[in-house]
DNA sequence: GAAAATAAGTTCAACCATGAACATAATTGT
DNA sequence: ACAATTATGTTCATGGTTGAACTTATTTTC
């Protein structure tokens, strides 16, 4: 009954997860605007940059990667295709599949902007050494793992 | 050149970080299904959640809080006005100002909220010790800070 | 104390994201 | 071999988010 004895922010995991949505938050938004310079949204680096890492990944491939629908990719898809950062050239065995490439022009952006996004973080935790990084990591991994069963 | 060798994701700062980053957006993701039972959207839940702990706040405060526009909250108060959620009532001495308050359906609908956002974290986080959290948003809180003053 | 600057809130148009329904292609089961 | 199921990608309607322009109210400046 006493507000005060139930406030969520009490409890250490509940507030500082929040911190963790909030630092979250922060660095998607400074991103956001760092880009604005190259001209690409942060959905668009998102895909450039696993286009990078996976040459020739199908579209269903990298909307599970990122975490967001077909429907999402197939419409971001056209948009940097016509600025001719990438390629979308149909799989040889599987008529359905359409493979994804950076062009050089591609490769050369996405360099410029994974710098950017290389500059920001490693700005923002210039304080945090590089075992308290690793550690972190393998919080957030495990919170990642836990999630994927989760279901309810 | 060689393509290997300025992968960010070597970079323990970056790699560490698009998991703090994947992690939010699964936590976000699951948040939003959970609210389903309660008919409301995580913006929702954001504004509620800051009206139980602020209570009387100002739309622009909220906004502040929340980092965003002040458009955006203008377009979603009305949604939970509507359902009851909340009262908008002005300020004696400012008349530009409109004071938010939580009715009781919605000081209710909120607890149940969070209490959901809090099973949601805790199971994630079970593994992870409350030091190790603290260790976390400690972290995250330097970040937060770093990146305010960031601006270029 | 009037003009200028600042602040709170709203509206609107443009842009994004989402999920359902769809078309096409591949796989499975019998 | 062919009907049913599953998989990939697209389209579209809906709803969410943003920033700029606007209105009204307050504060500052001279």
């Amino acid at each position: 009954m006493n507000k005060n004895q139930d406030l969520p922010w009490d409890n250490p995991r509940f507030k500082n997860w929040i911190a963790v949505a909030k630092a979250s938050q922060i660095i998607h938004q400074k991103l956001a605007k760092s880009l604005n310079a190259l001209d690409i949204k942060v959905p668009h680096l998102d895909i450039l940059a696993n286009l990078y890492r996976f040459e020739g990944i199908s579209q269903q491939d990298l909307a599970r990667k990122l975490l967001v629908g077909r429907s999402n990719i197939s419409m971001l898809l056209p948009q940097i295709e016509k600025r001719g950062l990438i390629e979308r050239r149909p799989d040889d065995r599987d008529k359905r599949i359409l493979r994804l490439h950076l062009t050089d022009k591609g490769r050369d952006i996405t360099r410029k902007a994974l710098a950017m996004e290389l500059d920001l973080i490693e700005h923002s935790m210039s304080t945090t050494s590089v075992d308290e990084c690793n550690h972190v990591g393998e919080i957030m991994n495990r919170m990642i793992r836990k999630m994927e069963e989760y279901d309810r």
